[in-house]
DNA sequence: ACGATATTTGCGCTACGGTCGAAATATGGA
DNA sequence: TCCATATTTCGACCGTAGCGCAAATATCGT
């Protein structure tokens, strides 16, 4: 019994698997790369960390694309980090930078090249509520309101990637549309300013403009 | 904060280390040899896990003449034991033999050289009730009853060592008698073989002439 | 088919920590 | 005072595990 606890403990008596947990209890998914820079390590570093992890059932992967979606497997794995966190001598406040990182990219980010979070889900249910994407599988129904929105609708459908596509939204456990289409749409939203993208992480903020603008042309409200 | 979790996860990350929180579950104090020997290593390894601990406050300590007396320092530690416990792929069935062990040395132990546990406090309790001790200090205030049991008053007088006081309790959280009178009880307990002494370990079993002998001649009801 | 990006694997280097024997320290009891 | 027992400290040995570099593998998008 005690050499099992000791084994498990080891896998998180270390800084930089502590540390992934800790990027992953909040519920999200995140890839193997954006592990590696929030742990400060090398992408070879942080392959090693999450195999042992894998292995040891604390974290389940997901293959989207070439990227790997790691979380963790369940809720025991916050548990235990809880625990041993309430045992830490000194309580660093937690990190407002951090945390606040986090909530914007709940709220939006790319992934990819299309747009993803909490605005990501809700254009996507805007479209399908306008008729504009069907709701099995995110086809494109009514081309015309996008190509009159600026979206180059064309050029998105002459890409040999998939067109459009449901895509899972990690923040939201709800599907976001990726593909050509939601490059596309992705690129008019930025070229319009309603969105800005932030230069050192996949957030997006989305603007004043981009919020009104939302409401009124595809009724989508932001929460 | 990761970093410190690493820290602590650490603690637990040791075979020996986890052996010794696992053996200190049960709100139990043991001392630093006890530990050495249920941990299958030497003083000098067991010394240095547990200042190791004490250092973290996951224990504290309490010198008892020339034994040291470990325990948990709160509940925090074993909590934390939990949780990584239900991460262990396999939950290997809860040794029988070692929490029969436990169950028996909480109902009667030898400390030192004088009878403990269950037993050991409800004796002395029995003592204090029936006058033959005072409450506060364990004076010896009736010798005659003792000495027509056919305890050795008068020898344990005669020792340069501690008469009679009180000593704490691990298992009870209560006191038990402790000094030459103590050694002198038990002594004539095991005489009459009203306890028998585990040849092994530190359990006494109490036998049916002694439960019955208790009761009758001292009131001591031992639940 | 090709280049770009993401991730894993193989390898060698290094450092940390667990272990024990021996000696030092503390306490109890004769 | 002296010996026995309990515990800690010191010093050295050794195995393990984390690290990055470089190369291999996988997948995407043109």
């Amino acid at each position: 019994m005690d050499a099992d606890v000791a084994a498990v403990a080891g896998l998180f008596a270390d800084r930089t698997r502590a540390s992934v947990i800790a990027a992953l209890l909040d519920g999200r998914a995140l890839t193997a790369g954006e592990l590696a820079r929030a742990c400060d390590v090398t992408a070879a570093t942080i392959s090693a960390h999450l195999r042992r992890l894998l292995e040891a059932d604390l974290v389940a992967v997901e293959a989207q694309g070439r990227h790997r979606y790691y979380r963790l497997a369940d809720e025991r794995a916050g548990r235990a980090f809880e625990a041993l966190a309430v045992l830490a001598p000194v309580r660093p406040v937690r990190s407002l930078r951090q945390s606040r990182v986090a909530a914007s990219l709940r709220a939006a980010r790319t992934c990819y090249d299309h747009l993803a979070g909490h605005a990501g889900v809700r254009l996507a249910e805007a479209f399908v509520s306008r008729g504009i994407l069907g709701p099995d599988g995110f086809p494109l129904l009514d081309p015309d309101t996008l190509t009159s929105f600026g979206v180059d609708v064309g050029a998105a459908g002459r890409s040999r990637r998939s067109f459009a596509h449901p895509c899972l939204d990690w923040s939201e456990r709800r599907h976001h549309l990726a593909g050509a289409l939601g490059a596309a749409v992705l690129t008019r939203l930025v070229e319009l300013e309603w969105l800005i993208r932030d230069r050192s992480s996949r957030a997006v903020r989305v603007t004043d403009a981009g919020r009104e603008g939302l409401r009124t042309r595809f009724g989508c409200e932001l929460g």
